[in-house]
DNA sequence: TCAAGATGATAATACGAATTATCATCTTGA
DNA sequence: TCAAGATGATAATTCGTATTATCATCTTGA
């Protein structure tokens, strides 16, 4: 290469159109406040400048004097790219950068962002995460801590997925699994079920709260039970007690269950009904067409953007955002008719 | 928001242990150097009011000190996060980050390049690649002039792929092509086949031409012949008059050549085989293992980066690397046991 | 006793952009 | 003709950190 390439800077563009580094500045950012003027002949000789050089304002030294760069932080809580729920992700990074390319921004990867106790922290020393304008945070269960100090910060974020208060409102862009989770329960509840259980802790990452607190709502009248585990002991017990559907928070569950169901002698769905409430976060590879619901996660990404750009422009928008979502009918929750 | 508690900065370390800011920056670099010096009870003091205050150092205003910004553009001729050929690209980006985070930086995904033309542009009106250090550029096919004029601005990148000279080398980390084709042709040729075809347009891309390039080289003494297209007609022809391996510059064109032999009553591997030369770049779903290379493609991510590295610090490096792709044995290459 | 060297810390400045206060110069109007 | 106002541009400063040149002060040794 040509010895040291330097960046283009103000100066320079000053230099060429003959203005001084104040005037460049004001050009560029279009300043037209009164007390501040600029003669159209002297915008016009340093636009050219900047045309000619492709100038463009070191991101760096726009944040250290406070200003946006229209560069959008994207902070997950385990790598970027993972390769093993990557195909959970995806969809919510293609709505990501659907809304960025709209809204002409450009994404920051917060790849440097040091791994601790097995996963990420956005204030760990050195997070570059004040580059950015702010940022999404992408991830089923973030730190709570790191919330209430993005808040505290005043830093412009958007959770992806809903988020209990920390230290004051967060806001995000989730599915209503709530509302999903009861619309099934009361679909099995129709179709005859009276037994039915929730298999899955219900706590820790809100979305787990949330489907357990739909679950309880819908089978109020229903003869309802909470396995926190999928093992076998206690899938068997519910069964012996009465229960013919199960419903799955974690959807990738369902080959361990499946694998169960035909040790045991089961058939799903003539004998035992399957659920799954929302999409599985790890790949499986699995034969059946599981009845339950889909998280749309492409539009959440989306959304979530807009609430960011919301968020920069001081815009009125609702920054607390449940999206709904879309029922998927399988083949294994179906009538029960014995007795 | 809780009224803006300002950051603890230098100078209020500074101010608490009675010392200057330079002082304070010194201890924490740990500088030793000779000339520089401070009594060890001034070390502690200033330590101490660092642990007190929680005190970090910006790592905005750390950058703006430095030569660079420590951000790699990312930029790509089609979205970053595609649905239709996201499992292509994916590993590339994958060996991006690692690296990324090896070198401490963050990595800009140039989500703001507009289209045109169908297609992303570098340089386009309010172009944003100088925000960044430099850029990595992916893509099959790359715009010419794009790279000539990178090269002539000297903005330092490193494109993921061979690419010709465009008014200077351009620096870049490829898959070897040629060698893993050719090696595949000589298998074919070692196991009988002797009338061989190669199926792709082998111009436009690089990596298209490199394959037909090695095809050619490899297959000197055989009756080769070379079919832009595979559509049926071609396809009838060649069978017709005596091609036994067919090689596939396009992999995910293989479900339709294959669609095509068992219309036509043709068994592969049995009267027909078939090579894939490379990953497909569109998902296919296919019951075949078909036989060929794999790009080593997160490889490819991470020296990109490493190359892109040594060009910022101007060190001595390869700029150009072809990687080996590794051979994958699969079933639809067999012996020609005919006469 | 006094110059030479060692020691410890600081002032000044750079990095690149944004902003405010200030300063010339030119128009007016009376 | 001259003060008041309008016009156009700039010098100086800020953001937080890193670095270098410089400056006191204290030890030595002869």
């Amino acid at each position: 290469m040509s010895g040291t390439r330097r960046r283009v800077t103000q100066r320079d563009i000053a230099r060429i159109s003959g203005v001084s580094q104040a005037t460049v500045s004001l050009v560029l950012n279009n300043r037209l406040d009164a007390g501040v003027r600029i003669a159209p002949e002297t915008r016009e000789r340093v636009l050219d400048a900047i045309r000619s050089t492709g100038y463009v304002a070191d991101p760096v030294a726009r944040r250290l004097a406070d200003r946006y760069n229209r560069i959008v932080g994207v902070f997950t809580y385990e790598p970027v790219f993972p390769s093993g729920t990557r195909d959970f992700y995806h969809p919510f990074l293609v709505g990501i950068e659907e809304s960025a390319e709209r809204l002409g921004c450009d994404l920051l990867l917060l790849t440097s962002a040091p791994v601790q106790d097995g996963r990420r922290r956005i204030f760990a020393e050195g997070s570059r995460i004040r580059l950015a304008d702010g940022c999404v945070l992408l991830g089923r269960d973030l730190d709570r801590g790191d919330l209430t100090r993005l808040l505290a910060e005043g830093i412009p974020f958007v959770s992806v997925g809903r988020r209990d208060d920390a230290g004051g409102p967060v806001p995000y862009v989730g599915a209503d699994y709530p509302a999903a989770t009861a619309a099934l329960v009361r679909r099995a509840a129709a179709l005859g079920h009276t037994g039915v259980a929730y298999i899955g802790s219900g706590a820790g990452p809100e979305s787990f709260a949330d489907r357990l607190r739909g679950f309880n709502a819908a089978a109020a009248g229903l003869d309802a039970r909470h396995l926190p585990e999928a093992v076998p002991a206690a899938l068997d017990a519910a069964v012996a007690e009465g229960v013919t559907a199960l419903f799955l928070e974690e959807p990738a569950d369902a080959p361990a269950v499946t694998a169960w169901a035909r040790a045991k002698g089961l058939d799903i769905p003539s004998d035992l009904s399957l659920v799954a409430l929302g999409d599985p976060t790890r790949p499986v590879s699995f034969d059946l067409d599981v009845t339950g619901f889909t998280i749309p996660r492409r539009e959440m990404g989306r959304q979530a953007l807009d609430v960011f750009g919301a968020l920069l422009e001081d815009a009125e928008t609702d920054t607390q955002r449940l999206l709904p979502c879309e029922l998927h009918d399988g083949t294994t929750l179906t009538g029960r008719n014995r007795p």
